[in-house]
DNA sequence: GGCTAAGCGAGACGGTACGTCCTGTCTTCCT
DNA sequence: AGGAAGACAGGACGTACCGTCTCGCTTAGCC
């Protein structure tokens, strides 16, 4: 993953011999996920399935990454699909369609397995760290940019917390999404949640 | 661990043959957060590790639990520390003891464990579920105390949605602590955010 | 193996812990024998072939031989069927019926075995030296007991060079064994060999 | 090997393209024989040690042999120099010679190299049957010449059983290489050896 | 005080996955 | 077209744990 992002930055050095197949990057990375969301957790599946369901010999999977943690970070950093950059209405409407975007992935299958991974993550830090730097922190600057605004057009308080609101409302999107499977989040949580979060609740 | 309290709660129906040690029950469940604390995550430690750690054959760890899950859950309600219950002073005092007693939580070692856990979660809901049921909803029940009766001593709106708040205070306190290890969350993060949640984010 | 003899030598230190089970010793050593005849050389067969046909665990192979060579050399060791020892008459009747042992030894199962694996043994010198000891060297000793009392009764002449007859004989009949499968050795090679060697060639 | 032969045999039909390179072919032999004595037996090696060693890619080597086997054959074939052939003195001196030249043979490099390969044989029968065709039955014809010659002069008797002879010679001398390597044979062997077969062993 | 039943440390059992290495084939660019 | 490089599918290696089982030995309560 990382590698192609180098290799296609540069126009290519021409290495010599066989390039890799960019088939079996996708395919890889393809059954990986599926195993990632049938099963679960990085302990949930093996290398040895991810080859088999890729239809690719283990060797070309460790050619390209040096162990399952590395290889399911990769695998989950091509579902960061960037939150969709909102259309710049009132923040309140920006807001809300952050927060339902979130509330959507909690539930979709990408959305499960970055918490089956994230557990294990003191392990590795360097995943979580890279996890963060790549996935997390661009997605909060996207909100941060909204409440920004926010407080230039005066729609926000002037002394307004930024970091301190962006932690509100990202924890309690997410935290959500570690109840029970059966505990469904009410519909509306994303729209309670930002305007508790624009009123305050004190009286 | 369950079914010691089981054992304990009726007055010992006399079961033949040689008790079960009282030594060993403890001794697995230090080398279990021990070991949590070290290592990481479900995946990171062996059952193997454990027995040998609390120097105890496997055989008498399986025979008190059916296998890892069940230890690492009842290890972990094992420091289940309920959270203080506030003095009854200001709401504002109340939650700020509260999310400071959470953002202390979140550096010191069980929080590790916590988070180690319940990140390989989804493969086993039991284990959540009886987390959540167990651990998280008294911790939030005393949140909501606080709440509703701010709103009834009026320091709080009427119209306040208790669920999104709490939400979002349980959310901001405890996300922090999946940033890398190096990133130490801001001193007053406690502070700010209750005062957040207090004043709004609208001018 | 060594270890059973081993323990089995004096009467039980008692070790703590489930004793292994002999029938997976058995089990695995005949697994062996198998597939070193099927199959050919000690990289023609693979552990996890042996563990398989042996009904067993690839760990219950390993506990008991740290590598394929010390599997494969305790698996010969098994089949080192000593020589019938001679049953005394004439020093030519004596050495005939060895030689025809030695011979018959030849097609039988085994002696591919033992061809198949001494071939790669440069490798692994104490594989060969435990094998010379074990089992080259005491058949040679029971041919130079037949000669030593051929000296002594005359029959053999006085100046005979144990050591180089022993040589010549048992070259003679484990050489042939080279040959390809095609090439049958002859139904009288032993008698020729033996009679060539009383007799000489001289005129 | 066997390719390049053919080539060379005929004027070299003109093929279309770039000509094998015949320094790849030496080095590549020339690896093989390295390794060969180095490690051990055709497992042993690995064709991807003999393209490193050789400096040269694997599909270089795969172009000449279609695999190991093939490759190790005819790298053995390179060094199959022929026996001296005797000088025609007396019976016992050129069997001497002969004998001699076998001893010395056995501790010489390629004398383990090739009983390295003759190990694993069975599995390759006709790198076996290839091997006898070219490099022992050669040999033996000059012993049996010698031996034929003996009988002519009447320096052997009349009824000699040539073959037997012959096995009991090259047996004799062959075998004592797989001796471990510390047991140096004694160095009159040859002498000994070839007396005995002479005078007999009757009194 | 002996009997019975369960607990105990130890460790073997059949398995599964790990990550490494090598085989023999293939695909690329360079000469 | 040959050559060097190296990717490809496949499969065995020897290691580490899993959760179960079998040993011989305590350690109790009940007779």
């Amino acid at each position: 993953m990382s590698q192609t992002e180098t290799r296609s930055r540069r126009p290519e050095p021409a290495r010599p011999g066989r390039p890799r197949s960019a088939r079996a990057d996708e395919a890889i990375l393809q059954a990986t996920l599926e195993l990632l969301a049938e099963e679960a957790g990085v302990a949930g599946i093996s290398m040895e399935a991810v080859a088999a369901r890729a239809g690719v010999g283990k060797s070309t999977v460790y050619r390209r990454w040096p162990n399952k943690e590395r290889l399911i970070v990769d695998a989950l950093a091509a579902l960061k699909r960037p939150l969709p950059d909102p259309a710049g209405g009132s923040v309140r409407d920006d807001l809300l369609a952050l927060a339902e975007a979130m509330c959507r992935e909690r539930s979709a299958k990408h959305g499960r397995c970055l918490w089956n991974v994230l557990g294990g993550a003191d392990k590795y830090p360097e995943l979580l760290a890279r996890y963060h730097r790549e996935v997390i922190e661009p997605r909060r600057e996207i909100i941060r940019r909204v409440l920004r605004r926010g407080v230039e057009t005066g729609e926000l308080r002037a002394d307004l917390d930024v970091e301190a609101a962006i932690e509100m409302l990202v924890g309690a999107m997410t935290l959500q999404s570690r109840a029970p499977a059966a505990t469904a989040p009410p519909e509306d949580l994303a729209e309670r949640v930002v305007d508790t979060l624009l009123r305050g609740i004190a009286a």
